[in-house]
DNA sequence: GGGCCGTTTATAT
DNA sequence: TAAACGGCCC
């Protein structure tokens, strides 16, 4: 990942540092590096989407280091990946190739009853998936932590946030593994940060504004820079056999213009350069100049520096190779974590992509415990259970995305089920597409869930009173009932009781009462509910906040919260 | 000798 | 995934 070689040809440039030295301020962090770095942990359990607690540690080894910056009083800015860049097709395609591979191997040697050689193919099989992403951001939502999803790569993003004031709600470095944030143009760049807050910095200005460093860039701007790193081999573009990130160094400060820079490379090596080698090499360093990124202040798509005429024309105004653009509508449902980037579908929370077929109820549990409540829309939707049972599938990498139908893209952000799967929902549902009132919003799913209930017997709805979330499962999904006389320590749920609440499928339930970790469920009849659901009184008065953290509970989070105290806020 | 390239190893707990 | 190491070529 990342531009080949490039830490090592800069390590004069990188000095150890401890975070600390940002205290007060606001750091970026790519997501993905931590998310890869913790998945580790739990590997195994996440490629076999296993059932249990082990799966979540990820988020456990994420918020630690969160609040270790939270301790050093830094406010941390999580930057998630978005979409895949055309570009990037191959080295992605590649991956997954070699994850899928690994994969297998792992299965194989599991079935052989090699755990240990099973485990060490896991980690190589490892991908951070958007389900995965969304677990997280879930977490960061209820911690309120600042995040934002990219529209394609969270390293632009995290440059571009780089360059803003801090006024404008800019950051002042970033953490990271991923050197292509050099080449961004980021303006400190932290990497290798371990437990303790140690890490090894590069700063921008030092790298071009030293007078006596070697490498010496001083002669260099940030565009040779990038043709440097491009040259040397990056994500979007392999290298020339023979160049590596010295050759492109010398070549580059010798001839100081990439034009001249390919001729000559040319005229080196004849046939090993590819036909189209001078179009990818423009195009690489275009996005590395002009990546889209999303603009939180205007709500909308922007390149990380404007596009000059002049480029535009010598390009044809064909800007596909940027990534697709995005109606500011979707950018801003996919920056703030409510729209699958990938798949362009609303998240379903934890259940969506992560069920492994015929699993148990215990799985409900954990999905309907990540549920949390939504603030700003105040819905949530479920799918069905004859969703998930399908085989969770890896969404190939797409150049073709189309947003030409943004309205279709809004509503299943809307209405996540897929009517013919799932349950019926008639054909004359009327499908409105919503402003961005998020009360017309709630409005409408209510208008929706009214026609679905009235129209399939099999629907179970959910409601919590408090907030006014509206879920809405079907009747395989049993919410369950938490053990009477327990109102401490966590909610676990017991075999024999998942029986009884199965046998009572076709029951609607409610929820009543959210009590710290305890789901109080009640039963009630088709009529009941149809008519409307009762409240029913708090057995303890409780604080605002307190309530608040309850809504949110998730056995998952609470453990994470409780990590929380390893580093008390300064 | 410098630098490219393929292979090995640690990653987390 | 990337850093570190060692072999090999120009």
């Amino acid at each position: 990942m990342g531009i080949k070689d490039l830490l090592r040809f800069m390590k004069p440039y990188i000095k150890p540092i401890h975070i600390k030295k940002y205290a007060g301020k606001r750091v970026g962090i790519d997501a993905y590096s931590w998310l890869h770095k913790g998945a580790y942990s739990c590997s195994m359990e996440l490629c076999l989407n296993s059932t249990s607690e082990r799966k979540l540690r990820y988020i456990d080894y994420f918020m630690h280091r969160i609040n270790l910056l939270r301790h050093y009083n830094i406010t941390p800015v999580v930057v998630f990946d978005g979409g895949n860049i055309p570009c990037k097709a191959a080295t992605e395609q590649e991956r997954h190739r070699r994850r899928e591979a690994n994969r297998d191997l792992a299965m194989a040697k599991l079935k052989e009853g090699d755990a240990r050689a099973a485990s060490e193919l896991f980690q190589k099989a490892i991908s951070i998936t958007p389900a995965i992403a969304h677990q997280l951001i879930q977490v960061l939502r209820s911690e309120n932590i600042d995040f934002v999803v990219a529209p394609y790569e969270a390293d632009a993003q995290l440059a571009y946030l780089s360059s803003l004031d801090v006024e404008k709600d800019g950051i002042v470095a970033v953490i990271t593994e991923d050197s292509d944030l050099i080449t961004y143009g980021c303006k400190a760049t932290v990497f290798k940060m371990d437990r303790h807050g140690n890490g090894e910095e590069l700063v921008l200005d030092n790298v071009f504004g030293s007078e006596t460093c070697t490498p010496s860039f001083r002669n260099f701007d940030q565009e040779l820079f990038i043709g440097m790193c491009v040259l040397a081999g990056c994500d979007f573009l392999p290298s020339i056999p023979g160049i590596g990130i010295a050759k492109a160094y010398s070549m580059v400060s010798k001839y100081r213009n990439l034009d001249r820079v390919l001729s000559v490379l040319k005229l080196e090596k004849g046939s090993q350069v590819p036909e189209d080698y001078s179009k990818s090499f423009r195009e690489a360093v275009a996005v590395f100049q002009h990546a889209r990124i999303y603009d939180g202040d205007a709500k909308k798509l922007e390149h990380i520096k404007p596009l000059p005429q002049k480029l535009l024309q010598s390009i044809g105004g064909e800007l596909n190779f940027l990534g697709p653009e995005i109606p500011p509508s979707i950018a801003t449902a996919i920056a703030e974590g409510r729209l699958d980037p990938v798949g362009m579908e609303a998240f379903n929370v934890s259940l969506s992509s992560q069920s492994p077929v015929g699993k148990t109820l215990s799985r409900l549990k954990k999905a309907e415990i990540t549920v949390g409540s939504r603030e700003e829309t105040g819905f949530m939707l479920f799918t069905s259970q004859k969703t998930m049972e399908k085989a969770p599938k890896e969404v190939p990498v797409s150049c073709e995305r189309s947003y030409l139908n943004e309205d279709a893209a809004l509503q299943k952000l809307l209405l996540p089920l897929k009517d013919h799967e799932t349950i019926k929902v008639p054909d004359d549902v009327p499908l409105q597409v919503p402003n961005n009132n998020p009360f017309k919003k709630r409005k409408l799913v209510e208008m929706q869930l009214d026609q679905i209930q009235s129209n399939s017997k099999e629907v179970l709805v959910v409601t919590d009173i408090e907030k006014l979330d509206v879920l809405c499962i079907t009747p395989d999904i049993i919410l369950p009932k938490a053990p009477e006389n327990n109102n401490s320590g966590k909610r676990k749920l017991h075999s024999n009781q998942l029986d009884q609440r199965q046998s009572i499928s076709k029951e609607v339930s409610v929820i009543t009462e959210v009590e710290d970790t305890n789901l109080h469920v009640t039963t009630e009849s088709q009529e009941s509910v149809n008519s409307k659901p009762k409240k029913i009184s708090k057995g303890k008065a409780r604080s605002k906040t307190e309530k608040k953290k309850t809504n949110n509970c998730m056995s998952s989070v609470n453990k994470s919260t409780s990590i929380l105290n390893f580093f008390p806020r300064v």
